[in-house]
DNA sequence: CATGAATGAGTCTTCATTCAT
DNA sequence: GATGAATGAAGACTCATTCAT
């Protein structure tokens, strides 16, 4: 089951979703078809649990780099949130990128919905959390910056970028997670620290 | 023809990328599939064309809001771009989330790849006359910046969001914008100069 | 159109239903699968038409009949009603045979049972015509005789019954039609004719 | 192995013939597959024991009755082999119904002939010893007897008819079977004289 | 003996593409 | 140029049967 799980992976960075079929995939496990749909229903339940788990992934990942930085500063929240996120996805690269089409072509899945949710809200409390900002709008915070590293990141994966530009990309998206939850909060009532939001307020 | 483009964003729409065929899309643009062929060598022609055009209008939109915002403030910039940018996105909603799809089957196609080029080329060339800062790394931060407008508003469509919230994540993405420029770039030493946007132009 | 229709009497013939397959038919007639598929919409929709021609053909038999017999006397009605039934049903054995396995597998199918409810209910007014008796129950009559002419010669078409075997069927098959006509009616108040409803009493 | 036997109606009851497969067959019996294979060569042979279970019923039943009216008159003799093969058929009605279709299926398997054979030497025998008639082609008349029998039966389980038309049908069906034999027959000369009859039993 | 996972040939069905009219 | 019937390769899925445990 693992085995055709994981062969499921690789024929799906080999030919792509569109070329992906049930018996390539048997092959590529070393099972017959029949064998396959022993575990797996159907095509579409193959796909989806192969994107659930992946998705899963990197919901977990962010979800524990959330709990880990809670009542942090927004700076610290923002490296943290961003290297998570990064290093989940760069873990398998070419699983990443394959993936992409499986999202795409399960659509309006609610899987997918169900994963940007849980991001969403592990993102909600945590910002909730910073010690040194307080949020108007945090829904919309955490859906805004949540989809403002996968874009990035989805171009990085598709351009299939090197290990450079990642890295660039990455501190790039670090400075701009931290300036976003600076620019779309106010200052908590504590002491004296009111640099970075007086340099906001002049923009 | 016309027809059949438009035909083709139909059915893209009414049943999705995956149910979509060549002789709905004829049946569709009232007529038979042999003419759809007198147009488009093959299926995937007829998408790339579909996908072609729709990435490029929103491309050009972008192009254009960069050429208009030549030499103005980053802040005047972030504003106008974000704008520009949802604007053809949202032009067409259910075709801009029907081609998301598509735009993933077709995958690594140098297509997209083009239009990202074009995208972060205008984006450079407009960041770099920025009559009140001056970035390192142009290359990075307009890609960095185009992921960061594409991500959300990815969202956003494949959620079917309703008006308020794409209001309310227009403005936090025109806040997210500014301020990630702003925290990117240093401060141009000579208040008035165009010389070297200017130059830019030129090329 | 016909010529897959042709086929796939041909196919049922030769290697019955349960190995019939739509290739098989397809190539049979001469055709591609795909031409078998733009003429009927699946395998079960083939089917049904193929018996369904056949059912009609013999209800059809039966209704022309019944309407030729109208208002003679029981005796002439059923001669010329198993007459019809057998001419129809032997009209071509082959197929016959072939069609009694469809008529079963699809089952409870209304077109079975609309074909049943014609033919009884021509049979109905048949009798209800009859110049020499008076029926009471007309529609356990006509469904009892239908069955019983149907059992017998479906019993032939199974044994492939030799034809001298065939007509002696018939001839029974008229006698016990006549007899059984007789023995659930009652005589009709026109002038001297006792006889055989005397003959009834006795039993 | 019962279990296994009784299973396979229950499936054939509750899916039909054409979605019975072995392993549901096993399931719902409480073994494994293997189990099943271990009773039954084969699929068919499965089916065939079941059906031949069946119509062994249903031969029993009217051999039995055939042997108990032995030597009585006409009358009696149809009265009581209505009713015996009614009894029969619709002692499991659903079961009836269900292995119509795998008769069917089965074809022209000796089986149903083989059961068909044995129903109508006894009907032949018993005719041959009705105490008041006398027939001259007794294969025909037993064969056609049998018939039109079956024919009608099979068309209430079909239907699925309730119990006030089964009713009638039978009271019609005796009629029927009444006039039929003695339309088909001579009277006897002498009375009381079992000696041929007698003879025949001794076959 | 029982088990049930594995097998893979065999079915139905779809659809991009062609080409004679 | 337009048409749309014909094509047939390809894919999803089923299920009778086997055999190692």
């Amino acid at each position: 089951m693992g085995a055709i799980h994981e062969a499921c992976i690789q024929v799906l960075v080999e030919v792509g979703a569109a070329r992906l079929t049930t018996t390539r995939v048997a092959e590529r496990a070393g099972v017959s078809v029949g064998t396959l749909y022993q575990y797996f229903p159907n095509k579409h339940a193959l796909l989806a649990a192969v994107l659930e788990q992946h998705l899963l992934r990197v919901v977990e990942s962010v979800e524990e780099a959330c709990l880990t930085c809670q009542e942090l500063d927004v700076a610290d929240m923002a490296a943290a949130l961003v290297a998570a996120f990064m290093r989940a996805k760069f873990a398998d690269v070419s699983a990443s990128r394959a993936l992409y089409g499986v999202a795409a072509e399960l659509g309006g899945s609610e899987l997918v919905a169900r994963c940007s949710d849980r991001s969403r809200q592990s993102l909600s409390r945590l910002l909730a959390s910073a010690s040194d900002r307080r949020f108007e709008d945090l829904d919309t915070v955490s859906c805004v910056l949540a989809g403002a590293l996968v874009g990035p990141v989805q171009g990085l994966l598709m351009a299939d970028a090197p290990a450079p530009v990642v890295d660039a990309v990455h501190r790039h998206l670090t400075t701009m997670a931290e300036a976003y939850l600076l620019a779309s909060s106010m200052p908590r009532s504590t002491p004296s620290k009111a640099a970075s939001p007086r340099l906001k307020n002049m923009n």
